[in-house]
RNA sequence: GCCUGAUUAGCUCAGUGGUAGAGCAAACGGCUGUUAACCGUUGGGUCGGAGGUUCGAGUCCUUUAUCAGGCG
């Protein structure tokens, strides 16, 4: 499916651009922050609360969708949307790329496909380049994503060069097998590590392969902020221009910034739930964790500034008083904190680009701002 | 009044002669395409009191206090 993505602008400062793509959900403006909902549902929260953090696309995962409860029963439902009755935006899912990197073994990745053991039961698994196509396929997102290796950091230049042509290999069997391109937009993603050449490469033949999208996958896996940054300057060149490009992992506020600054349009990321459910929030001056003792009788909001419904209604001392009586309540509050402060900086850095003072904007920020 | 049992970290309890421990709680840290309401670090004890035996006692003995049962 052709999202029909525009640049609405280009930085005239650096490769950041604004642009928008068009789903049967409407207009989607970039650069744009995606919450995960790995099991169809963002952790803690209903599709109420994802709609008052604003945001838009969200994401879903193959691999546990597969396992649990299985895609034909998703497929019973009418697709993912009604299974999880979000209406308000596109799903994305996850093609179970990353599931090779957390949850299997190298030794167990063949030309084939990957073999699991299941982390729910130990069963034995096989998961191949058709299989995630057909099971994304099902699930029914509007964008699915190209079955991937996503290579342990670090690793040899030989590995990952033997890795980023399987890659593309599989990536050829999921355009191959993907049966609903009228309905489904389907990206790849370019690997390669931290090797300028592979990156390089990865991004020229996953390009030749024509996608309606393009990832950049394999970062923020246990490097350091340089070679992060690195590894999207290797593969930005290669991407073409009228196609939205998307970092995938990526979600620290900062990452954020430069990921667009570097010419990236999309980034999904655990991080804000994650972290709501380990009783943390971002603000702008850092991520504050509000188990701490400090907390107690602070009356103020999360933010001053923020306009999501818990800075709006609860205080810093509410919030940790339910975190010590280890009430859920906590992490659903921080968790649509988390996420709305996220889609928030995006629209700040939507206006910068608009404003082209994205990187005075960048500057003011990181100088608040303690990573 | 007599008999038994208990008393060790804030709490619940291990530790039966050789350098005082765990879980929980507390304080704090980490988390980047979710195997994570998770993981980690740190602080915290005259072992109820007083005597005694012993090279050495949380541990054995005497006594005492408190608590819980049982019998009168």
């Amino acid at each position: 499916m052709n999202l029909n993505y525009k640049v609405i602008k280009k930085s005239s400062e650096c490769s950041a651009r604004l642009g928008e793509f068009e789903t049967i959900y409407g207009i989607s403006k970039t650069p744009m922050f995606m919450p995960v909902g790995t099991q169809a549902t963002v952790k803690n929260l209903s599709p109420e609360d994802i709609i008052s953090t604003k945001s838009d696309v969200i994401l879903s995962n193959t691999y546990h969708l597969w396992l649990r409860p299985g895609e034909d029963i998703v497929d019973m439902h009418g697709g993912l949307h009604n299974f999880m009755n979000y209406k308000n935006g596109p799903i994305l899912t996850d093609c179970g790329g990353f599931q090779v990197f957390s949850l299997a073994n190298p030794k167990d990745i063949s030309e084939e496909g990957v073999k699991f053991k299941s982390h729910i039961n130990g069963e034995s698994l096989f998961l191949t380049p058709e299989e995630s196509i057909r099971v994304q396929n099902k699930l029914g997102a509007d964008i699915i994503m190209s079955f991937d290796e996503c290579p342990y950091y670090p690793c040899t230049f030989k590995y990952m060069e033997n890795s980023i042509e399987r890659t593309l290999r599989w990536a050829k069997r999921c355009k191959e097998t993907h049966s609903k391109s009228s309905t489904q937009a389907l990206f790849g993603i370019v690997q390669g590590g931290e090797f300028p050449e592979l990156r390089k490469k990865s991004a020229i033949e996953t390009v030749a392969l024509n996608f309606d999208g393009y990832s950049i996958g394999g970062v923020s896996v246990g490097e350091d902020n340089e070679t992060k940054y690195k590894m999207i300057d290797y593969a930005i060149p290669y991407l073409p221009e009228d196609k939205i490009r998307y970092l995938m992992g990526v979600g620290d506020p900062i990452d954020l910034i430069e990921g667009v600054i570097r010419g990236v349009d999309i980034f999904d990321c655990v991080l804000p739930t994650r972290l709501a459910r380990h009783n943390n929030a971002f603000t702008k001056y850092g991520k504050i964790n509000l188990r701490n003792k400090k907390y107690m009788d602070d009356l103020s909001p999360l933010d001053n500034e923020c306009d999501c419904y818990t800075c709006k209604n609860y205080t810093k001392s509410y919030i940790r008083h339910l975190i010590v009586s280890q009430e859920m309540l906590a992490s659903r509050l921080l968790s649509i904190h988390n996420i709305r402060f996220l889609t928030s900086l995006m629209e700040e850095i939507r206006l910068a680009i608009k404003n082209d003072n994205l990187l005075e904007f960048r500057d003011n920020y990181i100088s608040k701002y303690k990573k």
